[in-house]
DNA sequence: TATTGTTATACTCTATAACTATA
DNA sequence: TATAGTTATAGAGTATAACAATA
């Protein structure tokens, strides 16, 4: 009762227009609203600072999963990154004729094959990864580093 | 050096199939991509529990605040939830269609209009909401309510 | 001239099923 | 019979611009 926008409030029982913020706080105790909120944010900038090199979010993980797992599988990026194989598919498409990454044959399974990173792969990620750090700290300058380690094994516990 | 799997990929220098997992470690340091891979965990969840109820998490985002704060106008709406008004327009036409919400032309501004829940409205908040809160608790059995609550406040300052 | 809300449109993202080729 | 990967298709979600009505 001591919050002087409460009692202003109170004072003024009718407005004519609603100049108050409305009231979220339950949706605020939700983590799936302020995961998805704080995401929107994040990906917002994400998407500024990657427009001149052409990624988005999911094909930057698996440009930088690749190129820090060279000889990995399609299947093991699915299961990795817990996504469905037709979405990977047509994202490496992308990334091949973008000529980023390239496939060998493997010779225990002529099904599967090793991704590695082209040098032009290679590049563009040494180039991106660090903005992506400098970005992804700017959009949390709010919290400390303490506090960012925090939430991320906080919600590694959520999804695995 | 003490990890086993360690030894055994180093004693065991080219398998034929690589067993081990990849290092996704750079990735898990990335905030944005922690609380993208929480919320597709937890809304996986919640399309699945909500499925009998025929909401997303958005229409159930909109109905929960409509229903805590009658009388609130699309334009609040959209800023409270930084959501673009086309969205939140044919988001309203849904609920609307299921006579779940009513407008009311305000006095004010004969341009905007007041939303609050119907009958149906508030049955259905007051079913649903709780059912999002046990399945947002067990998504995140993992963490403690100290520690959810921790999440949602760190995350809430990214966000704002 | 700016604001509230809607309509129209196109684009991205994602999920599913069906397919091939190997195992 | 199961698995690795691809193709095809449709669906959901989202962004943008243009619009009407009112301030």
């Amino acid at each position: 009762m001591d919050n002087p926008a409460v009692s202003d409030r109170s004072a003024n029982a009718a407005p004519a227009v609603d100049l108050t913020a409305p009231d979220s706080s339950f949706l605020r105790t939700l983590v799936g609203y302020n995961t998805r909120r704080a995401t929107l944010r994040i990906f917002e900038v994400f998407h500024d600072r990657m427009r001149d090199f052409g990624l988005n979010p999911v094909e930057f993980s698996v440009l930088s999963l690749i190129g820090r797992n060279a000889g990995i599988t399609a299947r093991q990026i699915c299961e990795e990154l817990a996504m469905p194989p037709p979405k990977l598919a047509k994202l490496l498409a992308v990334l091949d004729r973008r000529a980023l990454i390239h496939r060998e044959a493997t010779q225990a399974d002529r099904r599967a094959f090793h991704l590695s990173l082209t040098q032009d792969g290679h590049r563009l990620r040494a180039q991106v990864e660090p903005i992506v750090q400098q970005l992804e700290v700017e959009a949390s300058a709010q919290l400390t580093d303490r506090q960012r380690d925090m939430v991320n094994s906080l919600l590694q516990r959520i999804y695995r």
